[in-house]
DNA sequence: AATTACACTTGCATATTGCAAGGAGAAATT
DNA sequence: AATTTCTCCTTGCAATATGCAAGTGTAATT
């Protein structure tokens, strides 16, 4: 009996999601785009977190490869670069909004209020609406500026 | 001004989350447990992604530390060890479930069927208890065995 | 013309991973 | 009773990825 070993990863739909949540720095800047209106190499940068400039650059060349980010130039200020989400990004918001309900129940040092997990439960598609809502006034705030 | 750098995986409810999800063999060997029924170290071994030994070990260890599984002796077979899915664990099915929803719109060789994103859409709760009852059904098996 | 802001790239030390081999304890086989 | 098999790891080592500091190129600012 020949064991098979995959190396492509795609096809089980875990293994495909496993290529962008698998990575904690790709997350963690998913986080940023699609729920704290980040949109600029330096936006990364400055999260806490602290991620290098070299895994920063690997990372969004990677989502962009993947069709998850879309790199345009800064209206605001031609020198510079922003990172909008994509449909297929913005379609990642339900797992990433049940993640955090997830870890406002089991993380006990949470900062995230408790009322976010019940205003979840009572009313997702107002949630999701809201973070939707929110990411096209970020892009179009951006956009909407003249230099 | 200071830049503060994070080095605990929690208070952010992503960060936390990430801890977990954002390592790809946590994320893989969840979805053995939850969705494949997959409960033994040989189990994981033999998942087609072929993680190592030394990598399973570490992530076993990290994942019952983190309250996620359950090590237990297996009763069919006292020398082989089981790893079951806690509450804590159960609670990430949502969020599973709803990345493999994302993953079969945007993944073009994806095998699941296209009638599973469908069913979800339809009635999310019937299809989180219907893999609840899965899992309740794998680990009750293997209790009711008598060695 | 010089300085600053921004988005990277490069080099190098360190950490993590992948792979193959080994090992220890319990069970099954001879 | 001795040997083999099964199972769950551990160890050693080479390959890869990461973190950090410094540097590069382009565009705006002074």
């Amino acid at each position: 009996m020949t064991k098979t070993k995959i190396t492509e990863w795609s096809g089980c739909p875990a293994r495909y999601a496993a290529g962008i949540f698998g990575d904690k720095w790709c997350f963690l800047i998913m986080r940023d785009v699609l729920l704290l209106g980040r949109r600029t190499y330096s936006d990364f940068l400055n999260s806490p977190e602290g991620i290098s400039t070299n895994i920063l650059a690997n990372r969004l060349a990677k989502l962009e490869d993947a069709g998850i980010l879309n790199r345009k130039i800064d209206p605001r200020k031609a020198s510079r670069v922003c990172y909008f989400p994509t449909r297929k990004a913005r379609d990642l918001l339900p797992t990433l909004i049940s993640m955090m309900v997830w870890s406002t129940v089991y993380d006990e040092t949470t900062e995230a209020p408790a009322s976010f997990a019940a205003a979840y439960k009572s009313d997702p598609a107002e949630t999701l609406a809201w973070y939707e809502a929110e990411i096209d006034r970020v892009d179009t705030e951006i956009f909407n500026t003249t230099v």
